[in-house]
DNA sequence: CCACCTGATAAAAATTTCTTACCATATGAT
DNA sequence: ATCATATGGTAAGAAATTTTTATCAGGTGG
């Protein structure tokens, strides 16, 4: 019942009124004036009245002049279409939602975005940041597409790409006797207060897990945490990535005897496919990021 | 540097989604499945990134969840051309501008129109009442495709077939002594008071002319002339079609020996194409209105 | 009247689209 | 497990379409 119409011809009868005759059009299109004359009046057929006045100069006829905006509005539509498809197809124009965990989101991510966008100026970004626990979640329920973050589990649904590791160290303020050392063992923490974080959970393969247990508090938030440390209530152990490096209260000292560390890596649902704007960044982040230890 | 996208394979990718598989879709598009595999293809080879998530069950990707809402719009866009533009090559919808000589738009359109607009429902339709030169000139300038008139001169521009005569005759009181009789020649109007009118100028070839042109009175309105006929203030002379035919104070009678016609006719401009609906409106005029003399 | 436009036409070539026949894989029932 | 029966992919040839080349006919201006 319904034509099928081509955009392709459609374009030809733009042209050829806006160039005023079928050479003309034929010249612009790179095709030769009888494809066009026959395109046309394939057309012309199809839909059972004539476009063009057949007589001395081609005039539209009334029915032509009813098509061409029409026509012209389907090759704006296609035309648009096409070019915001082929943006997406190229990551060139689209929303990406990515997961970070909160060290990462803050030491990081800022600048290795900004470098992003330069290369991609047209994208949309949501940054959530989360738990490691969280992070994996919400890219395994597809919330996001991409995520960086240590690995809570590896249920099978999550792909993971290691970029860097990141060194546990012992937290403590300046004044602090431990602050001397340059590095720290285990046994050196004896009888500290050690106070637990949302990382601790990295000890708890360790010689150390029966401390962090043992700890009286427990605090999640780092802003809380931090303002313990400088009010002296006791130590901490944090990824060097989450110690917040321009503190000049607090002190970092790496922990070498049991060398534990927390293992940064790209997270994606492993059955499902990235958006081309996703397909953009992991690479960005594979090549920014990857083995770069900080 | 665009793509051109054909609207099939795009139809091609919805139908795949809408009925979950590549076979359903073909069956449903009376084509091979291959012919689909290959067209979606082809479609994603263009674009450069996959629609479908090529693995165990064939799910769209997240590009091709960003495209098939636009897919879908560019079809419906498509579709919704397609209907329109077939329906006005057929004449099934479309604005149709007329003019007529206002005794045929007052006589025959109002049932004319009904009849005509029973079998194409969809038309608009503008019918613009003028006398006879004014017609031809809305004709010959575009400001409407057809006319039904008597023709003013033929300057070339307009091509004229003959629908029906009417015959002029006298029109007076119905007491008036002429009113007697069943018909009439010129001579028995000697002595009478001649009211010129618009279609006065009918009898200006014959050898009444003198007469017309010596009438104390030349009114143009069809409402005042009536009113000046029906107080009695003369008579005068108009086609059958023109006469107020319910009036009772007034009759006609056919002037037989000058034995003056007004031809009635369709009127366009020769070198202009009709639109679809002028097209069918000018077959029912001709089927319905030729040769009917009233 | 002739050169030079215009668009139309016909036949052949090129390209695209479709079908047939076949393969590999996955699923569900026996 | 294995068999029937889905699914989609692949390749080769057939069919349809679009395009080009070559040529024609009509009109216009010098």
């Amino acid at each position: 019942m319904l034509p099928e119409l081509k955009i392709q011809p459609l374009r030809y009868v733009i042209t050829v009124v806006e160039e005023g005759s079928f050479h003309g059009a034929a010249r612009r299109l790179h095709r030769s004036q009888p494809a066009l004359s026959m395109a046309v009046r394939e057309l012309e057929q199809r839909l059972g009245q004539n476009i063009f006045e057949r007589g001395v100069k081609n005039r539209l006829t009334p029915f032509g002049e009813y098509c061409l905006p029409r026509f012209r509005d389907l090759i704006g539509q296609h035309d648009r279409l096409a070019k915001d498809v082929v943006n997406h197809a190229n990551g060139r124009q689209g929303h990406i939602h990515l997961a970070t965990v909160p060290s990462v989101a803050s030491r990081i991510m800022p600048a290795f975005l900004a470098r992003f966008l330069e290369q991609f100026p047209g994208l949309n970004i949501s940054l959530h940041d989360e738990n490691a626990f969280y992070v994996c979640q919400m890219v395994a329920h597809g919330e996001v597409e991409l995520g960086i973050t240590s690995l809570w589990q590896n249920d099978g649904e999550l792909e993971y790409t290691h970029l860097f590791e990141d060194n546990i160290g012992v937290v403590c303020r300046q004044d602090h006797k431990l602050s001397a050392f340059k590095s720290l063992n285990w046994q050196s923490l004896q009888g500290e207060k050690l106070i637990g974080n949302g990382t601790s959970r990295l000890l708890m393969s360790t010689e150390a897990a029966e401390m962090v247990e043992n700890s009286e508090f427990y605090i999640s938030n780092m802003i809380s945490l931090t303002a313990m440390l400088e009010a002296g209530a006791g130590i901490t152990t944090l990824p060097r990535l989450a110690f917040p490096e321009h503190n000049e209260n607090l002190c970092f000292i790496p922990l070498e005897d049991p060398g534990v560390v927390r293992r940064i890596g790209l997270v994606r649902a492993e059955n499902r496919a990235l958006s081309p704007a996703a397909q953009a960044m992991q690479a960005f982040v594979l090549q920014e990021l990857q083995d770069k230890e900080r």
